[in-house]
Formats: C-alpha cells, sequence, structure tokens
DNA sequence: AGCATGACTGCTT
DNA sequence: TAAGCAGCCATGC
C-alpha cells in the first residue's frame, strides 16, 4: 500500500489537466499543491498514469523538459505557443502559480 | 530486509 | 551558466 492516497494522485491528474494551453508548470509545483511530500512523486504519477493527461506541459524546474521525451515535449509545447530558447522553456513567462517579479 | 533506479529539487563549487 | 552532491519517496529485484 502506498503512502500516497488515490485522492492525491487524482489531484496531480487535475492540476495537470487543468493546465491552459501556451503555460506550463514545474514537477515541483504540482506536487507542492497535490500535498505530494516530494516532486519525484508526480514524475511517478505520470509516468504510470500520464497516458491521457498532457504530460508535455509539465516540466523540470530547469526549464528543460524529461530526458526520455525531451525532444517530443520541445516540439509539443512550441505547438502551442510556450516559448522556447535554445532547447529550453522560458519558465518566467508561461510558469503558473509564480509571478516573475521582473529582472 | 537491503540495494538500485528514476519523467526531481536546491544548494554549493 | 554548467557541473557536482545530497535529500527526497515509491517501485522493482
Amino acid at each position: 500500500m502506498a503512502a500516497i492516497t488515490e485522492e492525491q494522485v487524482e489531484l496531480v491528474r487535475a492540476l495537470i489537466a487543468a493546465i491552459p494551453p501556451g503555460r506550463v508548470r514545474t514537477y515541483g509545483d504540482i506536487a507542492d499543491e497535490a500535498g505530494l511530500p516530494s516532486p519525484r512523486l508526480t514524475s511517478w504519477v505520470l509516468r504510470t498514469d500520464g497516458g491521457d493527461l498532457p504530460w508535455h506541459r509539465v516540466i523540470t524546474a530547469s526549464g528543460r523538459p524529461a530526458a526520455p521525451v525531451r525532444r517530443r515535449q520541445l516540439e509539443l509545447l512550441a505547438a502551442e505557443g510556450v516559448p522556447i530558447v535554445d532547447d529550453r522553456v522560458v519558465l518566467r513567462r508561461c510558469r503558473i502559480g509564480v509571478d516573475g517579479d521582473g529582472p
């Protein structure tokens, strides 16, 4: 029996599904919102149940997509209008839940 | 029971 | 900016 409940997993999926086009969120943000004890659990949910979810809208805090799918994600994100520079997503412009205070 | 793995993050060099 | 290191939690062997 996993330490996390089905409710938590469901919440994670809901949060990911709620991400609007042209916007992205990090694993850590989703984990925090869903109440997961660690951002690694977000990857776990995505990897196991992410079949019907817009997984491409979930990226690492580095602004770089996950390794096994990074090529795919960059293409999908770019198609949605997400600003990408040098194979990297511009989080300060498309990240949700955080307001870029500006440089 | 113990060790290795992974779609991670933050801090330090 | 990039690279290295430790912490993190569930899963698989």
